[in-house]
DNA sequence: TTGTATGCGTTATCAT
DNA sequence: ATGATAACGCATACAA
C-alpha cells in the first residue's frame, strides 16, 4: 500500500505538501500539484479510511438501521422500493450505506453492542432509521442521541421525519370510491401500529365527513401481506347478510389472498364486488382486473430520507427539524366497478 | 469521545492495561480486568473504529457490489432474497454490510473512482459482488485483485463463486412437465447472459435426452421480469398451428404477462395450457392457480455467500477456491396439467 | 502483572 | 510555496 509518504519521497517534496496537493489546497503552485497527482495515479496511491477519519472524524458512511423481526424486510416491495431510492441517492451525493447490525463483533463486552454503541463505534455521518420497532428503548436511545438522524415512516418529537402521508392515502381511496358511487365500503386494515392507527383514523373520518355509515363487522383486521388471514376476512365480509360493494385491503400484496376468497366464492372483481390495495407494488398493474391502489412513491420516500439526513450533516447549523410528508398518487385500476345509484 | 486514555486515567493505570484489559489479553490481572471494563461501561466508553483500523487493518467490513444499470436492483425479488440472506449471515457473523459505489467524494481524483479504488479505500475485508455487469473492465480489475472476493451467480476461474444451479433447475422442470404427460414444451427465455445461456443449453439438452423434438418457433425471447414482452411471446406461441401444451417462462414474474395473454385468448390454466415458471417468488404460491415454478432459494444462496467469503477472509490458507452450486427445488403448484397420452 | 514508548497514515499548525 | 512536527486513538514490543 502506497502512502503519502511514499509519494513524498519519490515526488522529493515533504509529506505535508503532498497532503495539501491531495486535498488541493491552495497554498501549493499549481505545477507541483500536477507532479504530485500525476505520481499518485502512477504508483497506484489510495488513501488511507482510517487515517483521514482519525484526523477529520468523517466517515462519508451513512448508517441504516434496518431490521424487521421477521428478518425479512429486504424481500418487501414498498420497503426495497424505499431502500433503493435511498442507496441511489446516498451514493450519489459521494456517501457510503451501511446497515447498522446489532451484533459486532469488534465490542468490547460480551453483551452485543446497542444500535448507539454500534454507530458511535463506526462514526457514522448521520443514520436514517427505516424499519425497526421504534418503542423498543434501544432504538430511542439511538434517536436521542446527537448523531445526525432521520426516522422514516415514524415520527419523534424534535428529529427530522420522512412519512408515507397515510391520512391523505386513505383519504383520496375513500373519496375515489365514492365518487364512483360506492356507499357500502369495507376495509380489511393492518395491525396496530403508528401507521395504521393513522389509516384507521382517516377511513372513519372520511366516511364521516361524506356521510357513510361504517357498520362495525365492516372493519376487519389481518397482518400486512398476510394473504391467508385476508383471504378468511374476506371470506367473512362476503357472507354478511349485506355485502359490502367495495373491500379495502391491507395493502397490495395481502389482496390477492382476498381475490382467491372472492372467485372461489363464484364473484368476480370488479362486477360483483369491488377491490382496492395500498402500496402499488408492481405487479398489481398486471393482475386481471389491474388493482386500484394507492401507489406510494417509495423511491421518492427514500430520496428524501437521504436529502434530508444529508442536509443535517453538511449543514447542521440551518438545517431545521422537519416532518416531511410525502403523498401517494392513486392508481386507478379496473378492480372499481362504477356504480349508478 | 471518552478514550483508552481517559480510562487509563480515571482507573490509575497505564494505557497499554487497559487496552490489554479491553482485549482480555491473559497479562492481566482478573480484578484489574474487571475494574477496568466496569469504568469503561460507566463511562460510556466506545472504541474508535479508525484507530483501530489504523493498527490492525482489519475492518470488519465486507463490501457489497450491487448495481445493475437500471437502479431498481434492490426491488428485485429474487436478488432481495439473496441480500437478505447475505445481510443475515453478516450480521450473524459480527461483520457489517457496506454498498460499494463507483462514487466516492472522498477520492483524490476528480474523475470518480473504481470499485477497485473504492474497496481499497474502505479496506474492506472482503468484497461480494451480487449484481453487475461481469464483464466491465473495473469489475474485472476488481475480481483480479487480491481482495477476497466471492461472485455470484458468475464464475471466474481463480474466484469462489456461488451460483444458483440452473443447469440442473431447468433440467428437473423438464423431468416433471415430461413426466406430466406433455411432449410440446415452449421456452420463452430470458435475454442473453451466463444465467440465460446455461438454462437455454440444459433445456436443449435433457428435451433431446428425453427424445422430446422441440421446434424452433417455441423457443421465444423476452427480458426478465417484462411483462409486456412476455404478453407479446405467448400471444404468438398460442397462435400456432401446432400449440405447445406447456410453456416454460422466464421467470415468475414475466409470467404475469403471459397469463394474462392466456386469459384473454378465453384459454384457462392448466385445463387448456399448462405453464412452468422460475424463480418461485413468494406471490406465485398465492395466484390462481398456483405456478409450477422452480423455488430458487435465495436465502440460501445469500447465506453461502457471506459464510464462503467469511472462510476466506478467516483462514485465508486453508479456504480453497470453490464454485459452490445451490439447487433449487421444484413447487409444484396446480399450473401443469397431467396429461394422459 | 503492569508500564513506557513507538508507529500506523493522515491533516493541521506553525515556521521558514 | 514548502517543510518540520504534533496529534488523532489504539495496539504492541519491550522493559521493569
Amino acid at each position: 500500500m502506497v502512502s503519502i509518504k511514499d509519494l513524498s519521497l519519490a515526488c522529493g517534496v515533504s509529506t505535508a505538501t503532498v497532503s495539501k496537493a491531495l486535498n488541493n489546497h491552495k497554498d501549493v503552485s499549481e505545477e507541483t500539484k500536477e507532479r504530485i497527482r500525476k505520481m499518485a495515479r502512477d504508483m497506484g496511491y489510495v488513501p488511507n479510511f482510517a487515517s483521514k477519519v482519525l484526523k477529520t472524524n468523517r466517515t462519508y458512511n451513512i448508517g441504516v438501521v434496518f431490521s424487521d423481526e421477521a428478518g425479512s424486510g429486504l424481500t418487501h416491495d414498498y420497503f426495497a422500493m424505499v431502500l433503493n431510492g435511498l442507496k441511489c441517492t446516498i451514493e450519489e451525493k459521494g456517501y457510503d450505506f451501511t446497515f447498522v447490525n446489532k451484533n459486532g463483533s469488534i465490542s468490547t463486552w460480551d453483551n452485543g453492542v446497542t444500535y448507539l454503541e454500534h454507530c458511535k463505534f463506526r462514526r457514522f455521518d448521520g443514520v436514517a432509521v427505516i424499519c425497526t420497532d421504534f418503542y423498543s428503548p434501544e432504538i430511542i436511545e439511538l434517536i436521542e442521541s446527537d448523531i445526525p438522524i432521520v426516522t422514516f415512516d415514524y415520527i419523534f418529537n424534535d428529529r427530522s421525519a420522512v412519512v408515507s402521508d397515510n391520512v391523505r392515502g386513505i383519504r383520496d381511496l375513500v373519496h375515489y370510491v365514492y365518487e364512483m358511487g360506492h356507499r357500502r365500503i369495507a376495509y380489511i386494515h393492518g395491525t396496530d401500529s403508528a401507521v395504521t392507527r393513522n389509516r384507521i383514523s382517516s377511513f372513519y373520518k372520511t366516511c364521516e365527513e361524506l356521510g357513510i355509515d361504517v357498520p362495525p363487522e365492516y372493519m376487519r383486521e389481518a397482518p400486512y401481506r398476510d394473504t391467508t388471514a385476508t383471504y378468511l376476512r374476506t371470506k367473512e365480509l362476503l357472507e354478511l347478510k349485506e355485502r359490502p360493494t367495495c373491500i379495502m385491503f391491507p395493502d397490495d400484496f395481502a389482496y390477492i389472498g382476498g381475490f382467491n376468497a372472492i372467485t372461489l366464492a363464484g364473484l368476480k372483481v370488479p362486477d360483483d364486488i369491488s377491490t382496492v390495495g395500498y402500496d402499488g407494488i408492481e405487479i398489481s398493474k398486471y393482475l386481471e382486473p389491474s388493482l386500484t391502489t394507492l401507489a406510494q412513491d417509495g423511491y421518492r420516500l427514500g430520496q428524501e430520507t437521504a436529502n434530508k439526513l444529508i442536509s443535517i450533516i453538511e449543514h447542521p447549523k440551518t438545517s431545521l427539524v422537519e416532518h416531511i410528508f410525502i403523498e401517494g398518487k392513486i392508481f386507478p385500476g379496473r378492480s372499481v366497478k362504477k356504480l349508478t345509484t
